[in-house]
DNA sequence: TTACACCCTGTAGCAACTATAGGGTCAAGC
DNA sequence: GCTTGACCCTATAGTTGCTACAGGGTGTAA
């Protein structure tokens, strides 16, 4: 398997594949007398984990723990449960706040009456209190 | 006012404010003889108006926009308001992905049967479809 | 005078890629 | 047999929005 077709395999681009490997998340692969990188199904497994983990959100680092940890198959899943966790409550705190701004930005939008700039509400929001200029 | 005083008056940080200096965003403001920057309140005005758009959620370019805007008092501010709808939707948007995220990891989460990694459902759901390895 | 907080410039680092330059390889079609 | 085009290679720089040095200068107070 070429590093394209790893690639459209897992949606990924080729260069994102390439970088993987820099930083050692995905493992070196043989090479063909071209020097082409070729790949087997424990790349294409390997691969297919991190951009799962990664669409749900874990950082780089959270992947690299948690491949570490699913190679150990007779240890407990209760470290994966705790970074999924962590992971889950950091999610809960973005959408928090982003919630609180996205009702901010509506009420400022909501004051525009569509007038000039000179006294239009959303620039006026966002200036500190009276502003000469 | 030095730029320390600046900064604490707007809940910046020192370098963030040589920063938007450096890009442009903050004007150079008038040196002392020591060479120290000695900035005025049109700067504070300015400064706070970035931080408030920052904390909204701006990009720096939609500041960038913004502070063209404002600075053009006659003009309809039908493009501010647009580029606060246009910033709205694209946090509407963000909030239903995570919002979408964090169910789904939740789901994995609650998968988890506490037994040990080769049959951690969360490291199961990560993996492609049946991975041998 | 010496200690300390503050200021200066310039550069490198962070995450997680993405893009570019400047090349090599391979199969198909003429 | 030769060219075209899609693919591959490495190495490096760019992206966003800061933050953190390193290696200096300045100002004030005990």
């Amino acid at each position: 398997m070429k590093i394209g077709e790893l690639a459209s395999a897992t949606a990924t681009k080729v260069e994102t594949v390439r970088y993987y490997e820099k930083i050692s998340l995905l493992p070196p692969p043989a090479r063909t007398s071209a020097n082409y990188r070729a790949y087997g199904s424990e790349h294409l497994a390997r691969l297919s984990f991190i951009r799962r983990a990664r669409d749900l959100g874990f950082t780089l680092e959270a992947v690299r723990e948690l491949l570490t940890l699913s190679d150990d198959k007779a240890q407990s899943c209760e470290a994966v449960d705790g970074i999924a966790r962590v992971h889950l409550t950091e999610i809960d705190r973005k959408v928090t706040d982003l919630t609180a701004l996205r009702n901010e930005l509506d009420r400022v939008i909501g004051s525009c009456r569509h007038g000039t700039v000179a006294d239009c509400k959303i620039i006026e929001t966002l200036g500190p209190r009276n502003t000469k200029r």
